[in-house]
DNA sequence: AGGCTATTTATACACTTGCACAACAAGGCC
DNA sequence: GGCCTTGTTGTGCAAGTGTATAAATAGCCT
């Protein structure tokens, strides 16, 4: 405990580790994730995204030439990684389509990724995209990206149901899942107390498979 | 046209108007949410505001107590305008409960509702929305009032089509339906040129009538 | 152990920000 | 026309901003 009255202890100089470049970089990236989700852009200053991740606001011009880069870097890492857990639903390699499809929907209507900090992170950045191309390609990636997910397993889904669909009707579907996935999405993320457990994935199952055209799987009817 | 090289002119003041207090306060909301859609909540300071407004930053106090109260407001006025246009679509009279639905749908998702600059302003809000309970608010009761509005076109739909439905089922359906609405409208405000005119209209309206298990209309019917 | 180097701290700087306040003048009122 | 209210301008200020750069030190190499 340095002793405010001696001199020499308060010209004392801050101790600290040397960490991984790689290391040094993430944490300053989840720094300024947390700032900008609990304050805004505004509220995102060097300083205080340094003082979160434990170090000084000197710092991180030695790992980014600027704020703006290290801002696009921080995004790139958020639609990254919430694509990649959408996405992680639908692994389930010995499931029936329509299973997967389901278990892909209620994934996505559910922690962790019904969540208000991520939220208003995507708010955030994506209220920018308009005026900023980084942050619109970084966008435009992830949701397309997204989108060929969705119509892959639609894809799958009817081929199943030995329907036969164009290439255009493939596409609105998959545009419709999509808005359908994202409408709940936002619902969830702003008033999730408005709604009970599991009740947005169920109207979000339901929505798809009537979008669909396909008849409710026999567990689910009722009666 | 003051000379430069004059003293009395360089250091004229400023010509001024007086405006009506109304008339005042809606100039620097509207140059408030310019300024927030161009450069974001950072980039919307007292002065660009008030240079956009036509007058000096001092005066901004003069109507309103700080920055923050000003921006609520301005948000504040946004919502009311964007639920109003939403909603001015469903007062035809005259036509039947399907027609006012789809028509409902298609106004959404086309100008001006699908907008970048509205888009941008409704994302930069929204995302202080978890931190700051007033724009919280604002956001709640703009869209229950929208959600209202879908369930009472719903219920007179099915009314009209004979089929009886209970009161979780309706509010089941205007949740799918906002979620639909909404989701179509983001990604038509985000990526508007992948679609074709009408595109999303013709995507929405079929997925809404999918989720009541509407049958086409028959001037909709292909072959 | 001792030196080297890159990481990290600390300080400086020019600029912007929101806010306070005094000076000013526009326009209604008599 | 002259005055008075108050809408409006202009200036000042302290706090905070991003960036630049010098000074220090942690930890590897030999």
């Amino acid at each position: 405990m340095p002793d405010a009255a001696d001199p020499a202890a308060m010209n004392a100089r801050r101790k600290f580790r040397r960490e991984g470049e790689e290391r040094r970089r993430q944490d300053l990236i989840e720094a300024t994730l947390d700032s900008v989700a609990e304050h805004g852009l505004q509220g995102a200053t060097l300083r205080t995204i340094a003082l979160r991740a434990g170090v000084t606001a000197g710092l991180i011009r030695h790992y980014f030439p600027g704020k703006e880069e290290l801002l696009q870097e921080a995004y790139t890492a958020l639609v990254g990684r919430m694509t990649e857990q959408a996405k992680a639903a639908l692994v389930m390699e010995d499931a029936s389509p329509r299973r997967r499809l389901a278990a892909f929907v209620t994934a996505n209507l559910n922690a962790p990724i019904i969540d208000t900090r991520v939220f208003s992170l995507w708010a955030t950045f994506i209220g920018r995209a308009g005026a900023d191309s980084t942050l619109a390609r970084a966008h435009r990636e992830g949701y397309l990206g997204f989108r060929n997910e969705v119509e892959a397993v639609v894809a799958e889904v009817l081929a199943a149901e030995r329907r036969k669909t164009d290439a255009g009707e493939l596409r609105h579907h998959a545009i419709a899942i999509n808005a359908i996935i994202d409408g709940l999405w936002i619902e969830g993320c702003l008033a999730g107390e408005m709604f009970s457990p599991g009740e947005l994935a169920a109207i979000g199952i339901k929505a798809v498979e009537a979008e669909l055209g396909l008849a409710p799987l026999e567990q689910f009817q009722e009666k």
